[in-house]
DNA sequence: GCGACAG
DNA sequence: ATCTTGTCGC
């Protein structure tokens, strides 16, 4: 697959993003994704289910793979989507919601990696990502405060303080989700500045890059 | 033309 | 993404 090809990829699947809940979403099982770098070109895409309640972990997927396509910004989905769709298949249960280690909206084209993860998998999804992609004022310093992230004039996400003073992170939506829902399910997740689920995930794919 | 640019 | 434990500071 070309960059050129890439993109096409995105436009074509773009008009299938749905920016919001559907009526009756409850999440009881949320999903973290995550993708770990070796020197050369593997990589490991995990995968930790939480129960949202109790934030214990309840299932988990580790999935060897390659780098096949380069890091560029804008098109990093396709770096990470063939290890992360194995591993998601995978799990016992499809979840509730996915929570994508990246962008959603937030993206040059409205289509970064929680969208494509979301529409592929037809599951809600939201994007956290720890550097923007946009322009935003600074929140307010206590837990919960946020404010727009802005890019060509539209609020594609938001900056949400997740810890008291701690550097923001920056939602955007995925599918099937809201953003006042995809902060308010993050929020949920937060103990430290990343999500639970983030952090789990992180930590399992690591593990198994030894 | 120059800079910016998720992980 | 990755290099990386203890340590300084509020």
């Amino acid at each position: 697959m070309t960059p050129e090809e890439a993109v096409a990829e995105q436009e074509r699947l773009r008009p299938l993003v749905v920016p919001r809940a559907d009526p009756g979403l409850v999440v009881r099982r949320v999903a973290g994704l995550d993708v770990s770098y070796a020197d050369d070109d593997r990589l490991v895409a995990a995968v930790v289910v939480l129960d949202a309640a109790t934030l214990e972990t309840v299932d988990e997927v580790v999935v060897a793979g390659r780098a096949d396509f380069p890091y560029v910004p804008g098109l990093f989905a396709f770096r990470e989507l063939p290890s992360l769709m194995t591993a998601l298949g995978e799990l016992a249960a499809p979840p509730d919601l996915l929570v994508c280690d990246g962008q959603g909206l937030a993206h040059p084209r409205r289509f970064g990696l929680a969208c494509h993860v979301g529409v592929l998998t037809d599951l809600p999804s939201v994007g956290v990502a720890k550097t923007p992609m946009g322009r935003f004022t600074p929140p307010g310093s206590a837990r919960g405060e946020h404010s727009d992230l802005v890019d060509g004039g539209e609020v594609v996400g938001r900056a949400l303080r997740t810890r008291e003073g701690v550097k923001p992170v920056f939602v955007s939506v995925g599918h099937r989700v809201d953003l006042d829902r995809a902060c308010a399910e993050v929020l949920r997740l937060c103990v430290t500045r990343l999500p639970e689920t983030t952090r789990r995930a992180d930590s399992l794919g690591r593990a198994h890059l030894r």
